[in-house]
DNA sequence: TAATGTGAATCGTTTCACAGCG
DNA sequence: CGCTGTGAAACGATTCACATTA
C-alpha cells in the first residue's frame, strides 16, 4: 500500500554504500587520504562501475582522473544517509544471544544506544551483569513507547517472536531486527530485518548440495 | 570465472522456498493437509504468484484447483533441495554470540552438527560448558579438514575475521557464516553470507532517515 | 592520462494473464 | 469453478561504453 514511500535509491546500492562507508571509516583511520572506486572495489569484492554508480546516487564528490578523498567521500556519505543520526534500541530475549547484544561494542561506536532489554524470566533481569535498563516482557510496550524507542531487536525462541514484534509494534517501534528463524508480520509501516542464522545454514546446504550433484536442475525440459 | 557453476533457480527464489518449507513442517505438525499458495502468501508476506513461480522450478506437485498438500510438498521441496543431507559445522570465537550458537538447538534439529568450537583464549575452552568438542584457534585448519567440517560459522572480533575465514579455507571448509561487521574475501568456490547486525541497523536507519525527511533524493533532476 | 559520472544496453526477477486441469 | 503452472510483459539492478574533466 505506500508506495509513494520509496528511498529513490536501490537497497542493494545502500547496502554497498554502507559497506563503503565502514571500509571508508578504517582507511581514514589508517590515514590512506585518497581511494579510486577499483580499490574499493578490489577490497570489497564490487565492481568498480557498481561503486560509482551507486556513489553518484548521492551526487557528485570524486575528482575526475584522481579517484575520492577518503575523508571527503566519507562525510559526503554519512550526511546523505543520515549516519550521524543518533538512534535508540531495545533487545528482548536476554538469552546468550540477547545478552550479546546487549553488550554489543560496534552498535554504540556507531551511534545506536541500547537503552533497554526485556525477558519473560524475572530472575534474568537480576542476575545479568549490564548498564543497560532491563525490564519484564509485559513491559515491553509500555517502555518502548515512553522511551521513544526506535529499534527493536528480536532474540526469543521462534515461537514467541510474533507476540514480541507485536508489542514493540504497539509501542510504537520503527523498525525490527529478527533473529528468529520465523517470519515476522509486520503493521504500520515498520521495516522488518530477517538475521536468521539456521536460514543461511539451509541456504549454503543447498547451494553446496547444487555444487554436488551437477546436471540436474533443467527447469523441465523446455524447447 | 565459474560461471557454469549456476544452480538455474534463483536465489530469491530458493530462499522463500525455504521459508515456505519451514512453514509446511509447522502447518504438518498442526496437522493441516492442504493449503493454497495465496494461504502460504497470506502468512508468509510473499505474493501467491510468486510462490506458485518458485515451487514449478521443482517440477509440478500442486493439485489443479485444490491446492498443495502440505505433506507432499514438504516432502518434494526437501527431496529437491537436499535437505535430508546431514552436514557438520563449526563456530570459531566463543564469545557470548558463538556460545549462543555452540548450543542452538533449531541448527541440529534440522540437519546440522556443531562438532567443533574454537576460540584463542585457552582458558574459554576450559570454562564453557557444553558437549561439542572445543580447540584452540590454531588447530582449526586441521580439525576442519581431519573432520571434514563444511561449514563455518565466524564470531570472532571483526579484526580477526579475515585470518579465522583463512584458517578455515585452508582447512577445506566449503561455507561460511559471518556475524563480523566486516566483508570476508573467499577463495576456492567458498561460499559466504553474512550476518551483519550493525550494518542491518544502519540499514534500518537510513531508511527511518529517507522517511523522515522525504523529498531530497530526486537523483538530479533529470528530464 | 587516469579516473569519475552517466545514459544505454543487458540481465535477472517479479508480476501479469491466461491456458490447463481436477 | 478454483487454483495450479507458465509463457510473456514489466520492472529493477547491474554492467557497459564513453563523454567528461582535473
Amino acid at each position: 500500500m505506500p508506495k509513494h514511500i520509496k528511498s529513490e535509491i536501490p537497497l542493494p546500492s545502500l547496502t554497498r554504500l554502507l559497506s563503503i562507508y565502514r571500509l571508508l571509516e578504517q582507511l581514514g583511520q589508517e590515514h590512506v587520504t585518497s581511494v579510486s572506486s577499483s580499490e574499493l572495489g578490489k577490497i570489497l569484492g564490487f565492481k568498480p562501475d557498481s561503486i560509482r554508480k551507486d556513489v553518484s546516487y548521492l551526487g557528485e564528490v570524486g575528482n575526475f582522473g584522481a579517484g575520492y578523498e577518503v575523508v571527503r567521500l566519507k562525510d559526503h556519505i554519512s550526511g546523505k544517509l543520515g549516519l550521524d543520526k543518533k538512534r535508540k534500541a531495545c533487545v528482548v530475549g536476554l538469552g546468550r544471544l540477547g545478552t550479546a547484544i546487549l553488550n554489543y561494542e560496534d552498535l554504540r561506536q556507531n551511534g545506536f544506544s541500547v537503552i533497554a532489554g526485556f525477558d519473560n524470566n524475572i530472575n534474568k533481569l537480576e542476575t545479568i551483569t549490564t548498564s543497560v535498563d532491563l525490564f519484564p516482557a509485559h513491559e515491553i510496550t509500555d517502555v518502548v513507547r515512553k522511551r521513544e524507542i526506535e529499534i527493536g531487536v528480536i532474540a526469543v525462541p521462534a515461537r514467541a517472536s510474533q507476540e514480541t514484534a507485536d508489542r514493540l509494534m504497539d509501542g510504537g517501534i520503527r523498525g525490527i531486527i529478527n533473529f528468529s528463524p520465523v517470519a515476522i508480520k509486520a503493521r504500520n509501516n515498520v521495516m522488518i530485518r530477517n538475521l536468521d542464522l539456521l536460514g543461511e545454514c539451509m541456504i549454503l546446504s543447498t547451494l553446496l548440495q547444487f555444487r554436488e550433484s551437477n546436471a540436474e536442475w533443467q527447469p523441465g525440459a523446455e524447447e
